[in-house]
RNA sequence: GGCGCCGUACCCAAGUGGCUAAGGGAGAGGUCUGCAAAACCUUUAUGCAGCGGUUCGAAUCCGCUCGGCGCCUCCA
């Protein structure tokens, strides 16, 4: 079976054939390029731009787990309008800013157990890439100055508007644009290389003195990693039009070949029913969260379990709910590792693991379907549950199906929470409050041993009596 | 105004032509237990926004209606 993902360039779901020629095995094949877009580092990123970079975080997970190999880049935009309004507001430097909320980016995407991407290049590093592909521009006749900034005509790029499926730019009813406000020769046009304004950082380059349009950026970020097409391009639906659109104006018209073979894109988040930005003022950073208790891990649930095609409507609520879906993985964990039994594994435990790898990969296979994935992966959950409260498995079954989680994990990141020993609680003294309960309780003194429950209870340390003895664990 | 998406149980959410409509949360009953928890078992949609139509057969396809959202402008 092959693993298809919808691409919004034609409107199917497409199978993945990285470097664009079929090969019979998947390791036949050549790492997948993938480029993402970035944040743009001004200010606390929202959950809302964690559920993109959340989900390229799962893409690129799942098709190392599936046996492909990736190459993967994302940018930093570390120089547009809101950070140079930003840097200016703080006053401080552009660098000083940017370096700033670049660092907190990657600390939340840290927090929220994503993986670093094999390239992560800066708009301020890669200027000499820009300055490369709008060259290549002007000598192809792709673009025309006015007032000191260069832009791109799109009229001459004849499928302008195949990925957003806007042929003709329509115009919203009751809004008329005057083209006679634009510094453009057609209001589609978009800014290549901007001219300098008063006391605002700019470039000395053989275009002209300036800085970058907010397109070129990916465009040469591009050209300059990977050079050629590249087989995956991600980010949210909102940067379809115009950004990738041109983009692909861009790069096709400078260098003459496809741009992106697979372009995936991640609907929005949603607060109280409508899109969570900035700009309306309607959104949760990670830290507002994390500051109200609630964990980066279940977050991450959150929004690894809704399908990246679909709306998501982010409530407190669902956070909770996650939290407690977490709960089966702890609890699981903490019962697999107690299990003591030797002799000869199960004949049927096997069986049980390959089916789950099988179901989880027919599920996820099918447009990334993480839902139904996440499904199969509870059905295990319980299968093994009941075997455990048969004592139907031993050290070994134990073993194997910790192994088949570990591997099920690397795609999820999700399942083993790492720190489980929380600062601040001492592990001698409960496990002495514990010897001490027992003792109340061999001697049938229930109320200290209800009194202890108690005291470790403050402490958010919760008791379970086991037929054998008695484990503890942190409430989340 | 143009383009597109969505509406499945108390909540979240799969399923997109054919056995009894996944899974998670929450609730109820039970097993176990000094108590509690965990786990397990049972249970909660003759029903998939509404109305028509196509079909032997539809949550699934088509049409209309209602409701919600997104893009068309910086935005993940």
């Amino acid at each position: 079976m092959a693993l298809r993902i919808y691409n919004t360039l034609t409107g199917s779901a497409d199978e993945l054939v990285p470097g664009g020629i079929k090969k019979e095995k998947i390791g036949d094949y050549p790492p997948v390029t993938i480029y993402s877009c970035g944040p743009t580092v001004y200010g606390y990123a929202h959950i809302g731009n964690f559920r993109t970079f959340v989900f390229n975080d799962f893409l690129r997970r799942y098709l190392k787990f599936r046996g492909f190999r990736v190459d993967h880049a994302m940018n930093i935009t570390d120089v547009d309008d809101k950070t140079i309004a930003g840097a200016v507001t703080e006053s401080i430097s552009l660098k000083e800013y940017t370096e700033r909320y670049t660092a907190i980016f990657q600390e939340d995407l840290t927090a929220l157990n994503i993986e670093p991407v094999e390239h992560t290049p800066k708009a301020t590093e890669s200027i000499g890439a820009m300055i490369e592909i709008i060259d290549l521009l002007v000598k192809k006749g792709y673009a025309y100055a006015m007032e000191g900034s260069l832009y791109f005509p799109v009229d001459r790029f004849k499928s302008y508007g195949r990925l957003s499926r806007l042929n003709s730019r329509e115009i919203k009813s009751g809004l008329r644009y005057d083209t006679d406000e634009y510094a453009k020769d057609d209001v589609r046009d978009f800014v290549l290389w901007k001219a300098p304004k008063e006391n605002e950082i700019y470039w000395d380059t053989p275009v002209g003195k300036g800085r970058p349009g907010w397109h070129i950026e990916c465009s040469a970020m591009i050209r300059k990693i990977f050079k050629t097409t590249i087989d995956i391009h991600t980010g949210g639906v909102d940067l379809i039009f115009p950004h990738h659109e041109n983009e692909i104006a861009q790069s096709e018209a400078a260098y003459g070949e496809q741009f992106v073979r697979h372009w995936i894109h991640v609907e929005h988040l949603l607060v109280n029913g409508s899109k969570m930005s900035k700009s309306l003022g309607n959104f949760y950073t990670l830290r507002d969260l994390l500051a109200k208790g609630y964990s980066a891990r279940s977050i991450r649930f959150l929004l690894v379990s809704a399908h990246y095609r679909k709306q998501f409507n982010f409530t407190i609520d669902g956070i909770s709910q996650a939290d407690q879906a977490l709960e089966r993985f702890d609890n699981l964990l903490i019962r697999l590792k107690e299990i003591k039994k030797e002799g000869a594994p199960n004949p049927h435990v096997p069986n049980l693991i390959d089916s789950i790898f099988a179901d989880f990969t027919g599920a996820v296979d099918d447009d990334l379907n993480i839902s139904r994935g996440m499904g199969m992966v509870f059905e295990f959950i319980h299968a093994v549950n009941t075997m455990i409260n048969d004592e139907k498995l031993t050290r070994m079954d134990a073993d194997s199906i910790m192994l088949a989680l570990k591997k099920i994990d690397a795609v999820l990141g999700f399942i083993f929470s790492e720190g489980s020993e929380k600062p601040g609680i001492d592990a001698a003294w409960v496990e002495s409050m514990i010897a001490e309960r027992l003792a109340a309780r061999n001697s049938k003194d229930y109320g200290r041993a209800d009194a202890i429950r108690r005291i470790l209870l403050e402490k958010g340390i919760i008791l379970e009596d086991t037929r054998e003895d008695t484990r503890w664990k942190i409430r989340n």
